[in-house]
DNA sequence: AACCGGGGGTGAAACGATTTAACACCGGTG
DNA sequence: CACCGGTGTTAAATCGTTTCACCCCCGGTT
């Protein structure tokens, strides 16, 4: 029972021919006021709504993106949505929003689905560095934009952020303050995210003439908040504890600095601590973090924007990869210089 | 260029006619074997994906439903969504995300984008208690859920918690750990969950015999993490301080327990803090927080489930409203009692 | 008077699937 | 041999739009 009113009732009820509703409805330029009116008035009592279906069946051209993201819960991936939806429903396009989950099953499903509904574009996160579920898509003639994934596909446009330079700007504050014992709490090594801020870190320290032990890398099984508690213990049960903490992530960072706070171990002066992302989170934690920011919203714009730009004119596309710039924020947690200055006074 | 094999193409490949070719793909069983591989073979050979919007177009039920949120950045809303999703894929539907942000304006051009795609139903959290859009929405024929949001209209399924009793149970706990002086820092009147989360601590004073000045409601704009903030910067400023703060949801929490901590004031044994959602983040906080919990996820299930039940059997279904009980989960930042305990051990 | 051009409309043919009525073929039965 | 029921397949109708070729009317040019 959805709707049943269609463009026919309507040109009967305004005593025209459908065509001359569709070109009421998409160019109301070519058709005289009076009819216009007239039509308008139908439209109005008959309370008409345009079926999409028939629409895109006709006219070819989708009014959906579709987004694929490795995990809703991250407040990263939600303000990159947000960002996405925003630029999407300007352009009068709705957002399908999935779920992989870290799941490569979970997302081949999606992309299925995505690829019935033929989707103006789909950007997505993909689970796995092989791309497989990306190929999918574009053999399907769909436009394809790598989110937080660089690549050297030049078939394809992709926005990231530079992980590797985040990873320098990180581990450089951190050596300039003064901290010598660095630990760096890492996701797996699939996530590339991570292996390559940790590539900036070895960078920093090398960059900065120091002994590449001053750096250490301790390896968890996911990126969330547990994790990082747990990386927390094992170092509060170390006899050499390091006097920093890299955390790959935020959720990682609050995780740990939850527990050393608890533990009593005061931060920064006994241990400082950064994150990445620089989440709402992070300016409101116990001692506001230190975090590497990436513009996430702006992520989400511009691949929006991409894809529909792609899409709009496929023949004279040329596929970008935009690469946004990290930029360190510095806040109480890794503030060594600072704290001990205002101790002084 | 999207996919441009159409379900022809395969009937022509594998000698058959379409209306063969569509047996294969929705009943298989009425089709022999033999024919069966062949299509299937064609399909695999010729990489085609079925048009949704064809599909839709003839047979009328579409496949995917819409989901308009106040905010998507509220992790509570986030893991609603994540409910929402996972139930809507196993259904074999696609969620098209809306962040109304609070607008009405924004909301009304969703929830027409929403309508043009003859979404199989709408899971709504409305942005005004006059439910203007939801109205609309089922003018249209359209099946709507609300979403955390209660309502009498026996015409309108809801899935809601226990607003009233989460209040209650926050307030009575607060009391019987020896609290007297709380402050209940609540978001707008505009916003009704807050009322009621309101109205169940004064029911939870006056069941508990006290005198109603007990317990005081403190209003702040918004209801983020900022907001939590300034609301703590007004009470340290006062004379006399509560030894409680009760919040109308997590991020106020969050906001005011930084402040607190940062100014030296002891959680909980100078004051309590109770927060709303039980959001991720409550447990990882400075001070592990006390939290009513909402089963988030088990909302968006359910409103999922109940959407989708409405539109397979539309005439025999019975509108329901289910009210989920929240649940109060004790931890740290409001034990006084076991505190005390342990320090004298 | 014939011709032209153009504004304002009309009507029918797509689009790609689903659905249904009809049909061809089969061995078995009366 | 005619008839039957069942099975597998076909062809055509249908969904609601958009698009496109064409028509009509009317004032202005030759």
């Amino acid at each position: 029972m959805v709707s049943p009113v269609s463009i026919r009732d309507v040109a009967t009820r305004a005593k025209v021919s459908v065509g001359t509703v569709s070109n009421v409805l998409n160019r109301p330029e070519v058709v005289a006021p009076a009819t216009r009116d007239r039509v308008m008035g139908a439209i109005e009592e008959l309370g008409f709504v345009r079926n999409d279906a028939a629409r895109q069946l006709r006219s070819g051209t989708p009014r959906a993106i579709g987004l694929v993201v490795l995990d809703v819960g991250n407040p990263f991936f939600t303000d990159v949505a947000r960002g996405v939806e925003d630029t999407a429903s300007e352009a009068g396009h709705a957002v399908i929003l999935c779920n992989s989950d870290e799941s490569t099953q979970r997302e081949a499903r999606h992309v299925d689905l995505l690829a019935e509904q033929r989707v103006h574009g789909v950007l997505i996160t993909p689970v796995d560095a092989d791309l497989a579920a990306v190929r999918r898509l574009r053999d399907r003639g769909m436009s394809v934009v790598l989110l937080d994934h660089p690549t050297d596909d030049p078939g394809l446009c992709a926005v990231a952020v530079d992980d590797r330079a985040g990873g320098e700007l990180a581990v450089t504050h951190l050596l300039a303050e003064g901290y010598e014992r660095i630990v760096m709490v890492n996701g797996p090594t699939r996530i590339h995210q991570g292996r390559q801020r940790h590539e900036g870190a070895v960078d920093a320290v090398r960059k900065a003439g120091r002994d590449e032990r001053v750096l250490e890398e301790l390896k968890v099984p996911a990126l969330n908040v547990a994790s990082g508690q747990r990386a927390a213990e094992q170092l509060l049960a170390r006899s050499t504890r390091p006097d920093a903490v890299f955390c790959a992530n935020d959720l990682l960072a609050l995780g740990v600095l939850q527990v050393l706070v608890r533990a009593g171990v005061r931060v920064p002066e006994d241990v400082a601590i950064v994150g990445y992302d620089d989440i709402d989170f992070a300016a409101a934690a116990a001692v506001p973090l230190t975090s590497v920011r990436q513009p996430r919203q702006l992520i989400g714009r511009t691949a929006a924007e991409l894809v529909i730009a792609e899409t709009m004119t496929p023949s004279e596309h040329v596929h970008k990869h935009v690469l946004f710039a990290p930029e360190l924020v510095v806040r109480e947690s890794s503030r060594r210089v600072q704290r001990a200055r205002r101790r002084t006074r």
